[in-house]
DNA sequence: AGATACTTGACTATTTTAGTCAGGTTTATA
DNA sequence: TATAAACCTGACTAAAATAGTCAAGTATCT
Protein backbone atom coordinates (compact mmCIF):
# COMPACT_ATOMS: atom_id res chain seq x y z
CA UNK A 1 0.00 0.00 0.00
CA UNK A 2 2.11 2.85 -1.18
CA UNK A 3 1.57 5.94 -3.46
CA UNK A 4 3.04 6.37 -6.55
CA UNK A 5 5.70 9.38 -7.06
CA UNK A 6 3.08 10.57 -9.76
CA UNK A 7 0.75 11.94 -6.86
CA UNK A 8 3.01 12.94 -4.54
CA UNK A 9 5.21 14.67 -7.58
CA UNK A 10 2.08 16.68 -8.39
CA UNK A 11 1.11 17.64 -5.02
CA UNK A 12 5.14 19.32 -4.66
CA UNK A 13 4.65 20.96 -7.66
CA UNK A 14 1.35 22.45 -6.71
CA UNK A 15 2.64 23.91 -3.26
CA UNK A 16 5.63 25.39 -4.71
CA UNK A 17 3.45 26.90 -7.49
CA UNK A 18 0.47 28.08 -5.13
CA UNK A 19 3.51 29.51 -2.32
CA UNK A 20 3.97 32.46 -5.82
CA UNK A 21 -0.20 33.21 -5.76
CA UNK A 22 -0.76 33.85 -8.78
CA UNK A 23 1.64 37.25 -9.36
CA UNK A 24 3.50 35.82 -11.94
CA UNK A 25 3.70 32.26 -14.05
CA UNK A 26 5.41 29.87 -12.62
CA UNK A 27 8.12 28.00 -15.12
CA UNK A 28 8.00 24.02 -15.29
CA UNK A 29 11.94 24.12 -15.31
CA UNK A 30 12.03 26.80 -12.43
CA UNK A 31 9.98 23.67 -10.59
CA UNK A 32 12.27 21.40 -11.83
CA UNK A 33 15.43 22.80 -10.36
CA UNK A 34 13.69 23.42 -7.20
CA UNK A 35 11.90 20.54 -6.33
CA UNK A 36 14.24 17.97 -7.83
CA UNK A 37 12.02 16.25 -10.76
CA UNK A 38 12.63 15.68 -14.25
CA UNK A 39 11.13 18.24 -16.16
CA UNK A 40 9.49 15.95 -18.88
CA UNK A 41 7.67 14.26 -16.06
CA UNK A 42 6.68 17.18 -15.06
CA UNK A 43 5.27 18.20 -18.22
CA UNK A 44 3.36 14.54 -18.29
CA UNK A 45 1.73 15.74 -14.82
CA UNK A 46 0.88 19.25 -15.67
CA UNK A 47 -1.04 18.41 -18.77
CA UNK A 48 -3.38 16.13 -17.00
CA UNK A 49 -4.17 19.09 -14.09
CA UNK A 50 -4.50 21.51 -16.82
CA UNK A 51 -7.05 19.31 -19.32
CA UNK A 52 -8.85 19.51 -15.46
CA UNK A 53 -8.49 22.59 -14.74
CA UNK A 54 -6.42 23.13 -11.71
CA UNK A 55 -3.88 25.15 -13.10
CA UNK A 56 -3.61 27.73 -16.23
CA UNK A 57 -1.11 27.74 -18.53
CA UNK A 58 1.00 31.16 -20.04
CA UNK A 59 2.52 30.39 -23.12
CA UNK A 60 5.43 32.11 -24.59
CA UNK A 61 8.82 33.75 -23.44
CA UNK A 62 7.97 34.61 -19.27
CA UNK A 63 5.02 31.89 -19.23
CA UNK A 64 4.45 28.52 -17.27
CA UNK A 65 1.75 28.05 -15.16
CA UNK A 66 -0.65 29.82 -12.83
CA UNK A 67 -3.59 28.86 -10.75
CA UNK A 68 -6.68 28.05 -11.99
CA UNK A 69 -8.68 28.55 -8.56
CA UNK A 70 -8.28 29.45 -5.39
CA UNK A 71 -5.71 27.66 -3.52
CA UNK A 72 -8.58 27.07 -0.89
CA UNK A 73 -10.26 25.31 -3.28
CA UNK A 74 -8.13 22.86 -4.53
CA UNK A 75 -8.33 19.66 -2.63
CA UNK A 76 -6.19 16.81 -2.66
CA UNK A 77 -8.76 14.95 -3.89
CA UNK A 78 -8.97 16.58 -6.87
CA UNK A 79 -5.50 16.44 -7.52
CA UNK A 80 -5.38 13.16 -6.67
CA UNK A 81 -8.31 12.50 -9.35
CA UNK A 82 -6.48 15.07 -11.91
CA UNK A 83 -3.17 12.32 -12.28
CA UNK A 84 -5.29 9.04 -11.72
CA UNK A 85 -3.28 8.33 -8.95
CA UNK A 86 -6.75 6.59 -7.18
CA UNK A 87 -7.39 4.53 -3.89
CA UNK A 88 -7.83 0.90 -4.47
CA UNK A 89 -8.77 -1.17 -1.71
CA UNK A 90 -11.46 -3.36 -3.10
CA UNK A 91 -10.61 -6.23 -5.60
CA UNK A 92 -13.59 -6.28 -7.18
CA UNK A 93 -15.86 -3.90 -9.26
CA UNK A 94 -18.17 -1.46 -6.92
CA UNK A 95 -21.02 -1.65 -9.23
CA UNK A 96 -20.83 -5.38 -9.88
CA UNK A 97 -22.81 -7.96 -7.31
CA UNK A 98 -20.21 -10.13 -7.82
CA UNK A 99 -17.48 -10.98 -5.23
CA UNK A 100 -13.75 -10.36 -5.58
CA UNK A 101 -13.30 -14.16 -6.19
CA UNK A 102 -15.44 -14.63 -9.22
CA UNK A 103 -18.41 -15.56 -6.03
CA UNK A 104 -21.99 -14.25 -6.02
CA UNK A 105 -21.76 -12.78 -2.90
CA UNK A 106 -19.58 -10.30 -1.87
CA UNK A 107 -16.24 -11.75 0.41
CA UNK A 108 -15.86 -11.46 3.56
CA UNK A 109 -13.52 -8.65 3.94
CA UNK A 110 -15.60 -6.25 1.19
CA UNK A 111 -16.77 -4.40 4.01
CA UNK A 112 -14.17 -3.97 5.42
CA UNK A 113 -12.00 -2.38 2.63
CA UNK A 114 -14.84 -0.09 1.28
CA UNK A 115 -14.67 1.55 4.56
CA UNK A 116 -11.14 1.91 4.35
CA UNK A 117 -11.44 3.98 1.64
CA UNK A 118 -14.02 6.22 2.69
CA UNK A 119 -11.57 6.76 5.84
CA UNK A 120 -8.58 7.97 3.24
CA UNK A 121 -10.70 9.39 0.87
CA UNK A 122 -11.81 11.62 3.93
CA UNK A 123 -8.28 13.01 4.95
CA UNK A 124 -8.25 13.88 0.81
CA UNK A 125 -11.42 15.44 1.13
CA UNK A 126 -10.39 17.93 3.86
CA UNK A 127 -7.19 19.04 3.13
CA UNK A 128 -6.86 22.09 0.58
CA UNK A 129 -3.63 23.51 -0.85
CA UNK A 130 -3.60 26.81 1.26
CA UNK A 131 -3.50 24.01 4.47
CA UNK A 132 -0.09 22.58 2.88
CA UNK A 133 1.12 26.13 2.14
CA UNK A 134 0.33 27.49 4.97
CA UNK A 135 1.71 24.39 6.97
CA UNK A 136 5.09 24.69 5.21
CA UNK A 137 5.16 28.82 5.91
CA UNK A 138 4.83 28.34 9.79
CA UNK A 139 7.36 25.47 9.23
CA UNK A 140 10.08 27.95 8.16
CA UNK A 141 9.14 30.55 10.77
CA UNK B 1 -2.32 3.37 -3.81
CA UNK B 2 -3.51 0.44 -3.71
CA UNK B 3 -4.06 -2.95 -1.01
CA UNK B 4 -1.40 -6.03 -2.24
CA UNK B 5 -3.73 -9.44 -2.53
CA UNK B 6 -1.23 -10.70 0.19
CA UNK B 7 -2.62 -8.45 2.33
CA UNK B 8 -5.85 -8.55 1.49
CA UNK B 9 -5.92 -12.66 1.46
CA UNK B 10 -4.46 -12.44 4.57
CA UNK B 11 -7.05 -11.02 6.35
CA UNK B 12 -9.68 -12.77 4.44
CA UNK B 13 -8.19 -16.05 5.41
CA UNK B 14 -8.39 -15.07 9.41
CA UNK B 15 -11.61 -13.97 9.05
CA UNK B 16 -12.74 -17.27 7.43
CA UNK B 17 -10.13 -19.33 10.63
CA UNK B 18 -11.79 -17.19 13.26
CA UNK B 19 -15.16 -17.93 12.59
CA UNK B 20 -14.75 -21.49 13.60
CA UNK B 21 -13.47 -20.33 16.83
CA UNK B 22 -10.42 -22.76 17.83
CA UNK B 23 -13.11 -25.30 17.94
CA UNK B 24 -11.42 -27.52 15.21
CA UNK B 25 -8.29 -27.10 13.77
CA UNK B 26 -8.91 -25.58 9.90
CA UNK B 27 -6.91 -27.13 6.95
CA UNK B 28 -5.83 -24.70 4.35
CA UNK B 29 -7.28 -26.21 1.63
CA UNK B 30 -10.65 -25.49 3.23
CA UNK B 31 -9.87 -21.96 3.29
CA UNK B 32 -8.60 -22.12 -0.35
CA UNK B 33 -11.91 -23.70 -1.41
CA UNK B 34 -14.05 -21.90 0.49
CA UNK B 35 -12.38 -18.30 -0.50
CA UNK B 36 -10.94 -18.91 -3.80
CA UNK B 37 -7.31 -18.43 -3.02
CA UNK B 38 -4.67 -20.61 -4.17
CA UNK B 39 -2.89 -23.27 -1.56
CA UNK B 40 0.56 -22.61 -2.13
CA UNK B 41 -0.44 -19.14 -2.29
CA UNK B 42 -1.88 -19.68 1.32
CA UNK B 43 1.01 -21.63 2.70
CA UNK B 44 3.37 -18.89 1.86
CA UNK B 45 1.35 -16.51 3.78
CA UNK B 46 0.43 -18.70 6.69
CA UNK B 47 3.65 -19.75 6.95
CA UNK B 48 4.37 -15.72 8.05
CA UNK B 49 1.65 -15.65 10.14
CA UNK B 50 2.44 -18.57 12.45
CA UNK B 51 6.05 -17.18 12.56
CA UNK B 52 4.79 -13.43 14.27
CA UNK B 53 2.61 -16.15 16.80
CA UNK B 54 -0.81 -15.02 14.85
CA UNK B 55 -1.32 -18.70 14.27
CA UNK B 56 -0.67 -21.89 15.28
CA UNK B 57 -0.15 -25.04 13.49
CA UNK B 58 -1.30 -28.39 13.91
CA UNK B 59 -0.08 -31.15 11.74
CA UNK B 60 -1.21 -34.52 10.91
CA UNK B 61 -4.40 -35.76 9.84
CA UNK B 62 -7.13 -33.48 10.31
CA UNK B 63 -4.49 -31.33 10.91
CA UNK B 64 -4.90 -27.54 10.04
CA UNK B 65 -4.19 -23.82 11.59
CA UNK B 66 -6.01 -22.41 14.85
CA UNK B 67 -5.72 -19.23 16.01
CA UNK B 68 -3.09 -18.03 18.57
CA UNK B 69 -4.69 -15.49 20.62
CA UNK B 70 -8.01 -14.10 20.83
CA UNK B 71 -9.86 -12.58 18.04
CA UNK B 72 -10.00 -9.40 19.95
CA UNK B 73 -6.33 -9.25 20.45
CA UNK B 74 -5.30 -9.51 17.07
CA UNK B 75 -5.56 -6.12 15.05
CA UNK B 76 -5.15 -5.21 11.43
CA UNK B 77 -1.56 -4.12 12.54
CA UNK B 78 -0.91 -7.08 13.65
CA UNK B 79 -2.20 -9.41 10.70
CA UNK B 80 -0.16 -6.77 7.96
CA UNK B 81 2.88 -6.13 9.45
CA UNK B 82 3.16 -10.11 10.06
CA UNK B 83 2.50 -10.28 5.72
CA UNK B 84 4.90 -7.53 5.29
CA UNK B 85 1.87 -5.72 3.93
CA UNK B 86 3.12 -1.98 4.85
CA UNK B 87 2.02 1.79 4.31
CA UNK B 88 4.18 3.69 2.68
CA UNK B 89 3.30 7.70 1.85
CA UNK B 90 6.40 9.41 2.73
CA UNK B 91 9.41 8.80 -0.10
CA UNK B 92 12.79 9.46 2.24
CA UNK B 93 14.28 7.65 5.15
CA UNK B 94 11.70 8.32 8.04
CA UNK B 95 14.99 8.56 10.20
CA UNK B 96 17.39 10.60 8.37
CA UNK B 97 17.14 13.93 7.83
CA UNK B 98 17.56 14.20 4.34
CA UNK B 99 14.65 14.93 2.17
CA UNK B 100 13.46 12.69 -0.66
CA UNK B 101 14.76 14.08 -3.47
CA UNK B 102 18.21 14.12 -1.75
CA UNK B 103 18.43 17.82 -0.46
CA UNK B 104 19.31 18.64 3.30
CA UNK B 105 15.85 19.35 4.36
CA UNK B 106 12.42 17.81 4.07
CA UNK B 107 10.30 18.38 1.05
CA UNK B 108 7.26 20.91 0.97
CA UNK B 109 5.17 17.42 1.68
CA UNK B 110 6.72 15.36 4.07
CA UNK B 111 4.58 16.19 6.63
CA UNK B 112 1.32 15.44 5.00
CA UNK B 113 2.73 12.05 3.95
CA UNK B 114 3.42 11.34 7.18
CA UNK B 115 -0.29 12.78 8.40
CA UNK B 116 -1.61 10.37 6.13
CA UNK B 117 0.39 7.85 7.25
CA UNK B 118 -0.75 7.63 10.54
CA UNK B 119 -4.41 8.07 9.92
CA UNK B 120 -4.08 4.87 7.88
CA UNK B 121 -2.77 3.69 10.60
CA UNK B 122 -5.30 4.40 13.22
CA UNK B 123 -7.69 2.75 11.05
CA UNK B 124 -6.01 -0.39 11.09
CA UNK B 125 -4.73 -0.38 14.74
CA UNK B 126 -8.40 -0.41 16.20
CA UNK B 127 -9.67 -2.65 13.92
CA UNK B 128 -9.60 -6.41 15.21
CA UNK B 129 -10.10 -9.62 13.95
CA UNK B 130 -13.28 -9.85 16.87
CA UNK B 131 -15.18 -6.88 14.84
CA UNK B 132 -14.74 -8.47 11.41
CA UNK B 133 -16.34 -11.49 12.54
CA UNK B 134 -19.00 -9.98 14.08
CA UNK B 135 -19.69 -7.38 11.31
CA UNK B 136 -19.77 -10.60 8.80
CA UNK B 137 -22.61 -12.18 11.17
CA UNK B 138 -24.73 -9.39 11.41
CA UNK B 139 -24.53 -9.06 7.90
CA UNK B 140 -25.95 -12.85 7.56
CA UNK B 141 -28.94 -12.28 9.75
C1' DA C 1 1.80 -47.88 5.93
C1' DG C 2 -0.50 -44.38 4.01
C1' DA C 3 -2.92 -40.27 3.75
C1' DT C 4 -3.32 -35.77 5.05
C1' DA C 5 -1.53 -31.54 5.81
C1' DC C 6 2.09 -28.52 7.06
C1' DT C 7 6.93 -26.43 5.47
C1' DT C 8 10.36 -24.32 2.71
C1' DG C 9 12.68 -22.20 -0.94
C1' DA C 10 13.37 -21.21 -5.56
C1' DC C 11 11.56 -19.70 -9.72
C1' DT C 12 8.83 -16.81 -13.18
C1' DA C 13 5.24 -14.42 -15.95
C1' DT C 14 2.76 -10.32 -15.72
C1' DT C 15 1.88 -5.80 -14.53
C1' DT C 16 2.90 -1.36 -12.91
C1' DT C 17 5.80 2.42 -12.27
C1' DA C 18 8.73 5.97 -13.25
C1' DG C 19 10.49 7.83 -16.00
C1' DT C 20 13.06 9.12 -20.99
C1' DC C 21 13.03 10.60 -25.73
C1' DA C 22 11.79 12.81 -29.90
C1' DG C 23 9.50 15.95 -32.23
C1' DG C 24 6.53 19.14 -32.33
C1' DT C 25 3.59 24.19 -31.54
C1' DT C 26 2.81 28.74 -29.48
C1' DT C 27 3.93 33.36 -28.28
C1' DA C 28 6.51 37.35 -25.94
C1' DT C 29 10.02 40.30 -26.99
C1' DA C 30 14.22 42.20 -28.88
C1' DT D 1 10.23 38.95 -37.98
C1' DA D 2 13.63 35.97 -35.91
C1' DT D 3 14.52 33.62 -31.94
C1' DA D 4 14.34 31.48 -27.73
C1' DA D 5 11.65 30.20 -23.94
C1' DA D 6 8.18 27.38 -22.69
C1' DC D 7 4.34 24.53 -23.45
C1' DC D 8 2.44 20.07 -25.60
C1' DT D 9 1.97 15.18 -27.10
C1' DG D 10 2.63 10.47 -27.73
C1' DA D 11 5.42 6.60 -27.93
C1' DC D 12 8.75 3.97 -25.87
C1' DT D 13 11.35 1.27 -22.14
C1' DA D 14 14.17 -0.29 -18.05
C1' DA D 15 13.46 -1.62 -13.61
C1' DA D 16 10.87 -2.99 -9.81
C1' DA D 17 7.07 -5.10 -7.56
C1' DT D 18 3.39 -8.42 -7.51
C1' DA D 19 1.07 -12.59 -7.62
C1' DG D 20 1.52 -16.34 -7.97
C1' DT D 21 3.49 -21.54 -9.42
C1' DC D 22 6.37 -25.50 -8.77
C1' DA D 23 9.08 -28.96 -6.56
C1' DA D 24 10.57 -31.47 -2.91
C1' DG D 25 10.26 -32.28 1.18
C1' DT D 26 8.74 -33.43 6.79
C1' DA D 27 5.56 -34.49 10.58
C1' DT D 28 1.76 -36.89 12.59
C1' DC D 29 -2.70 -39.09 13.02
C1' DT D 30 -5.33 -43.40 12.08
S1 LIG E 1 -13.23 -6.94 -2.19
FE1 LIG E 1 -15.23 -6.71 -2.94
S2 LIG E 1 -15.86 -8.76 -2.89
FE2 LIG E 1 -13.87 -8.99 -2.16
S1 LIG F 1 8.69 12.60 1.60
FE1 LIG F 1 10.08 12.91 3.18
S2 LIG F 1 11.26 14.47 2.35
FE2 LIG F 1 9.91 14.16 0.74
Amino acid sequence: MKLTSKGRYAVMALVDLARFNNINPVSLRDISLRQGISLDYLEQIFSKLRKKEIVQSVRGTQGGYVLNKKAKEIKLTNIFDAVDEKVKTVQCKKDSKKGCNGKATKCLTHNLWDELENHINNFFDEKSLEDLVKDNFERRV
